[in-house]
DNA sequence: ATGTATGCAAAACATTTGCACCTGG
DNA sequence: CCAGGTGCAAATGTTTTGCATACAT
């Protein structure tokens, strides 16, 4: 399973860790909040303190396991790091989250920045969006 | 003055009111926090109250006003949205902000957003930065 | 006058931390 | 065995709110 990976990351394989996991990896919902991970645990009969779900999330972006996205509402959401880099559209009515990638977004981005003399170390890129609606 | 945009907002023209955009018109930093305008006005010897910042700021927010910014850190910036859209790039080792404008990513949005069913209703892009190191 | 605004203190909220106890390797 | 992990409760930092008072129109 995972157990390597946290192996990997110099943190030892315990079982709120594991669980973390493994509610990130099956959960349907790709982009969770600690708290969203603490109530799937719960409802799953599973025990655990909401502060080492905080703890673990915030060891697991240090290790680079999840990321972790501030998007507006107050609570920030992870989600598992597994797949290659992507950004966000968030949909204000239903609250879904659609990843998208842009090869010339990236480029441009990254020219943007040196043409200031930076260079990047990070970017947010999150579009808040509401269905089209065909009728009006 | 700005009397007339806060009685075009409904708002009342009050003295904390017209403290706080003036902060932000004549501050030399663009973005703000509510504190970093609540200790502007105390240095300046103002007298108000940090909650009375919060609230004015909100209003100036919901009336268009002001434009909020959560960009990572904590607490929320505040800038006047007295000019056209951009986005921004925050240097990590100084905290400076830069604003930017670029057609073509503006564009590519509307585009990747329309191609999934959705129209943009708003959007964040802030680009995490660091000085390019010359000598490495 | 009267509906809004304000100040203050208290509440709310997400998140972090101190500390005594437990556990994986 | 022991460094590191956990749970709980308390602390934190930012933002919001209740309520009595003060103010703009």
């Amino acid at each position: 399973m995972e157990s390597k990976d946290l192996r990997e990351a110099g943190l030892k394989v315990t079982s709120p860790r594991l669980k973390v996991l493994e509610v990130l990896d099956s959960s349907e919902e790709r982009h969770l909040s600690a708290e969203g991970i603490y109530r799937a645990l719960l409802a799953n009969g599973e025990e655990l303190g909401l502060a080492t779900v905080y703890r673990v999330l915030t060891q697991f972006e240090r290790a680079g396991l999840v990321i972790r996205h501030n998007f507006e509402g107050g609570m920030a959401v992870f989600e598992l790091s597994d797949r290659t880099h992507h950004d966000h559209m968030v949909c204000l009515e239903t609250g879904d989250v659609v990843e998208f990638f842009d090869e010339q977004i990236e480029d441009l981005q990254t020219e943007i920045a040196s043409r200031h003399g930076y260079e990047i170390v990070d970017h947010s890129l999150v579009l808040y969006v509401r269905p089209i609606d065909k009728k009006q």
